[in-house]
DNA sequence: ATTGTAATGTAATACTATTACATATGATCG
DNA sequence: CGATCATATGTAATAGTATTACATTACAAT
């Protein structure tokens, strides 16, 4: 019975930078704000990036080749995470919706394709952004 | 009532090398297959591409910074379509599925969200590169 | 102690995209 | 016709994103 082996320094210095973040963050992003803590290389960041990407505690996103700490706790069992990022703020809220989920498996299904994994992300304004100004 | 305007020479160029490719092509790479046609700067393709994806003549492949010629006559109108990306042999699948649609539609009228755009890109095996060699 | 594996550090380079500025082309209208 | 306006083009420079290659370190398991 192993358990998961903790975070490395790196590891642990993006992850935590990403999760104060209200927004994506950029590799490059994620390494300016590093630089104080010693961090110097792209590299660093982004071999950090790909540990926690596997545990499921960070993900990308391909519209914006940006990075956000999970918020949830189950995306290790799930895939097919959904993404909607406001054009106007920039925050980026994550869900699992079952219909999407069906949807892509049966068009899948129907076409034997196998699916490893899938970026599903919504652009436009979140409800903050659109109601009117207080 | 207007007629839409013909494609200028770049844009020809273009959406022929993409119609012509069986993979997704990176900006550079239509570049460099267009250079013996005279074209000699990067932005020469991307503000064909920009021009031809308002069109929805042509489609850009999030998760592979690369673009497709669109395979369908009707993306002028359908918003949300989705796209099927054999990791083994690069094609790629459009398509769009009611029920995704519906969903990501629901969850953003639970939310308030209002979709401007939708990338949804599932990567796995295709059917031809699952099957027994022959 | 030694060996094997994972993590780190550093430099260099490759790949993707945009900004800024100059020029040309073509339609429209007085 | 010539002035004007919008669109398309050409070119150079630069910004932003990601990977390859190689050297070193840390540490667990024999």
């Amino acid at each position: 019975m192993t358990v998961a082996a903790a975070l490395t320094k790196n590891q642990s210095l993006v992850l935590d930078t990403l999760a104060a973040s209200q927004t994506p963050l950029s590799a490059y992003a994620i390494l300016d704000a590093l630089r104080p803590e010693g961090l110097r290389a792209p590299l660093q960041v982004y071999r950090a990036l790909e540990k926690l990407q596997e545990r499921g505690l960070v993900h990308r996103i391909e519209s914006l080749n940006a990075f956000v700490a999970c918020g949830h706790p189950h995306c290790q069992e799930t895939e097919m995470i959904a993404f909607a990022i406001c054009e106007r703020c920039g925050a980026v809220d994550e869900f699992a919706e079952e219909k999407v989920v069906e949807g892509l498996s049966l068009w899948a299904e129907r076409h034997a394709f196998t699916i490893q994994k899938a970026a599903i992300e919504i652009r436009g304004i979140c409800s903050d952004c659109s109601r009117p100004a207080a």
